[in-house]
DNA sequence: AAATATTACGAAAACGGTTTCGTGTTAATA
DNA sequence: TATTAACACGAAACCGTTTTCGTAATATTT
């Protein structure tokens, strides 16, 4: 057992001041070459590294990013995540991780813990629940006090901050275009409740795409289906009741399901009836057929988000610059289950 | 903007002195009702909040676990981190995470740049590089200082320290009964290459099982996949070769490529072949027919590394405890891709 | 030889807390 | 009334750094 040594240790052993030893490490001009050697050569021997902690304390300044989401077990978000990791860890700042489990209590317990110093600013994708509830004033109380906020993904246009989004209304429109072109008439959406951002754009794409192409809209035709409940009756139901022939379904586990439920009611995906979903995971690749997708690039996503934070934390004293939102193009994949 | 209030500031408004704000706000009886509850007040209404930064450094314990795990994008990996957070949070640790993406370098700076302080203790599953090359010191370095470690799923017997596991051999076994009650004779494994300890135990158990029932081993019918490599050809190849009628995939990705490509041959799952494979993953749940596998119970796992590693923190100077190895017992789910 | 410049280092403050110990005022006891 | 105890608070050390500033001891200049 050989504990981590200090600069008092080494100014201890070496008869010297702790500034000394402070300095001649950071090479110095102050300090003699003979004296720089020796203390140089013992920390080296001594394998020693400063402590982060006392040079948080010191610079006001962690290196440490927070990130929020709302699930980890979800291809999306930890696609997202590496993104994040990723460009935070080439920068030099390690990411610590909190999971709202979709819950607006645990997203604000988790970001005022980190806030009081453990973090220089936070990356989060907003609960279900926080969305619902459309309450923020944890996130502005944030910002209020000078930490940084990226939201990616589930934004928020009440919060004034740097944001990253996908085109969801773009890509949801191209998605229906290429159903349109391929000649389906009757065209469903299979989506989530109204108060996620996302769903909502990707349902105004669904609705664009009709209107542009003169097909009426018909309400029967979107299945929305409750968040995180069993909903396998409601879906079956739905193809049962409706004369579909494309399916545009908001998330991954949706439009697997969908197809699941198409194909045991006895049609053919994509002759009978196409599907596209959302999220290029590892469901879309594997299923039979190849789902069709839309690639949401998370892990660039997590890049720009990283890259976004980490640029406002370090100009620091420089003009104040104006939040941005980022927008990543999203990649609409064609395969088996949609007819080219 | 109102930044974060400190005891300094407190002190200077309320004029008095540090040390009596900084009891007055732990309730300590050295200070009179009326002053604390006048400090009380004050730093309700400026919502003061303890530095963590501060605390840690004067505590020398900063209430964050380092998690390092090979991949994130990876059902199982991300499932047993579900379970660390949240176990961690309950207790009042923060996670941070570093990806190691498989490789010893990562590892090993990830490890040495949260070991100078950002930490209080480790949890992690070796990478595939580690793995490979059998190399540990830095593990034993860490350990050295001081700084506990707590190995789960990917260890090593070469270090010593916690550990959890999961009954890989026995699983296997039991899986590879299953499929011999059920009258299979000729059965294959798929499986990684072997430097990785649980595709060895796995094998292991295939093997015992084979020879407990008296089935002579045929070293053709085990197929060895490179890792992280397209490795469709090689799958293809073996179930044109062999004549199987059982397989055993030590992953979720191999079982799934597995049945894809049993059912692309013209077999039938399970009639012809049965499928059962590792992690009760997505695609597992929503291949057809669904894939019967082994539950890792990722989320267990990691509650019991995270119980491991915060019990070893917190004794702090009580007797030192021996090391533990946790052993979590899979479950085996029979589903649709084995016959009963 | 006196004045000035340079070199090489140490003391101390600061970051934001906690905690031990000392002390001036009152209150209780002898 | 003198002594002691209780109370309420402040000073200072400490955690491990960085950094400013001061200053002896030389070296250089006039």
């Amino acid at each position: 057992m050989k504990p981590k040594i200090t600069l008092k240790d080494i100014a201890r052993e070496l008869d010297v001041s702790i500034s000394t030893v402070s300095k001649a490490l950071k090479n110095s001009a102050e300090i003699s070459k003979d004296t720089k050697d020796k203390i140089k050569a013992f920390a080296k021997f001594y394998n020693y590294r400063p402590n982060n902690i006392a040079l948080s304390l010191k610079n006001k300044r962690t290196k440490n990013i927070g990130v929020i989401i709302p699930d980890i077990v979800h291809h999306f978000f930890t696609t997202v995540f590496r993104g994040i990791e990723k460009y935070a860890n080439e920068k030099g700042y390690n990411v610590i991780v909190c999971i709202s489990d979709e819950s607006m209590e645990k997203e604000v317990i988790n970001m005022e813990m980190l806030a009081n110093g453990s973090i220089d600013g936070f990356i989060l994708s907003l609960s279900a629940g926080t969305q619902f509830k459309n309450e923020y004033t944890h996130l502005k109380e944030l910002l209020d006090q000078g930490i940084p906020i990226v939201l990616f993904d589930r934004v928020t246009s009440e919060i004034e901050c740097d944001k990253v989004v996908l085109n969801d209304k773009e890509i949801a429109r191209e998605a229906v275009e290429h159903f349109i072109k391929a000649g389906s008439k009757n065209i469903a959406l299979v989506t989530t409740e109204k108060y996620f951002n996302v769903s909502e754009n990707r349902r105004y794409g669904y609705l664009d795409a009709l209107k542009a192409h003169n097909i009426k809209i018909d309400e029967n035709l979107i299945l929305t289906l409750p968040h995180d409940m069993e909903n396998d009756k409601l879906i079956i139901e739905f193809f049962q009741k409706n004369k579909v022939d494309a399916v545009l379904c908001v998330n991954e586990i949706f439009a697997i399901q969908s197809m699941s439920i198409i194909q045991n009611l006895g049609f053919n995906v994509p002759n009978d009836i196409s599907i596209i979903g959302f999220t290029n995971g590892i469901l879309s690749k594997f299923s039979v057929p190849r789902l069709s997708t839309v690639a949401q690039h998370g892990e660039t996503m997590g890049e720009r988000a990283a890259k976004l934070l980490i640029d406002r934390m370090e100009w620091v004293d420089e003009i104040e610059e104006p939040f941005k939102t980022e927008v990543i193009n999203a990649t609409l994949i064609k395969r088996g289950s949609s007819i080219n």
